[in-house]
DNA sequence: GGTGTCATGTAAACAGTTACATGATTTT
DNA sequence: AAAATCATGTAACTGTTTACATGACACC
């Protein structure tokens, strides 16, 4: 719980960065789930300071405005590794669009498929979305081999977990189509 | 958005019930991601009726707390309907584990291997925990024969996806494992 | 001259959870 | 005697999002 903390401190393990810098990684990372927030990450931020995991330095700039670089301290980087060691959660997804497929059958075949068919679109469209995320990664430090393999099977859960997913609505839709009257639009 | 009211109403356009049968069906369900915590249901049920959604009729019984039965009006329906036609959401999941794994290059081989190996026990006990729930599903009203088969197909999503996942993480172990010294402790 | 980026921060709102409160009956 | 089930509801809290606020510079 309020694991954003753990991901700053994940984050400042590889280098000292501004809170908006982190907001932008953030942002643009595949798979920490926060929308990078101003109000969340300065909080954040204020906290971690606050219980000395972090320490900050004041940059002054001529004709920008001043920066806040953070800097993860050693209790940081214990209390860090500690919770990467305690117990996985499970994983929670949340497909509205399953809750919305359970009162489906108030829809016409034609209906149903041409939701069906939007989804399928909208999975096609979020593996685009990932593809071009993990190409354009602004956060990559230098790593280990090992740390290199590390990330780059979280990007492949990632991507297979969508076409895992785009794999079942194709095989939704066949099993349902049939009442179409057989025809296949995917030729 | 505040799509739970979407789901009771798509619980009440099979049969009238009350609050607190709706509570005990969405925390039972398996991709319905709410907790089913009495607050926002109640809270939903007031502002579905205030809205002319629902109506409800109060049943008084000796020796047991009255029930306020609720039933889905023609106007609940068809903003069901109208919902069920909208755009699909992307699925959005939060796998924790992820962000967990991207700092593990923190930890020695032995350590990391011990976390991957929790993770696909917890793997498996959802799927267990999900099969479970799926059997003893108490909102199993009459259905269509394609009402059936679209519950079905909601079910092996949720299932197949934690599947997935599992097979991902003896990848990963492999994968990661190779530096082990080549040991299997599958055996 | 308007939009976008850099950089920090706050306010208000919403969504969701846990825990509290009541009170009768049934089960262990 | 204690715990669980039925049944409704409220209070307090956490987490998260959207929007607001400021101010300088760069780009089109």
């Amino acid at each position: 719980m309020m694991s954003i903390k753990y991901a700053i401190l994940g984050i400042l393990s590889y280098q000292p960065l501004t809170g908006y810098d982190l907001k932008k990684i953030i942002q643009d990372s595949p798979f920490m789930p926060w929308s990078g927030n101003n109000n969340q990450i300065y909080k954040s931020l204020v906290e971690l300071f606050r219980d000395g995991l972090v320490t900050n330095e004041i940059h002054h700039q001529e004709s920008s405005p001043s920066k806040k670089i953070y800097t993860i301290t050693q209790e940081g980087l214990e209390e860090l590794k500690e919770w990467v060691l305690t117990s996985p959660e499970p994983p929670e997804s949340k497909k509205l669009f399953l809750v919305k497929l359970a009162w489906a059958d108030l829809l016409k075949d034609e209906e149903l498929d041409a939701l069906l068919s939007k989804y399928e679109e909208e999975i096609k469209v979020q593996i685009i979305l990932q593809q071009e995320k993990q190409q354009r990664e602004i956060f990559s430090p230098d790593r280990t081999p090992r740390g290199k393999l590390i990330w780059e099977l979280i990007y492949e859960n990632i991507i297979s977990s969508y076409e895992h997913e785009l794999a079942w609505v194709k095989k939704v839709r066949s099993k349902l189509g049939v009442k179409l009257g057989g025809r296949d639009d995917e030729l």
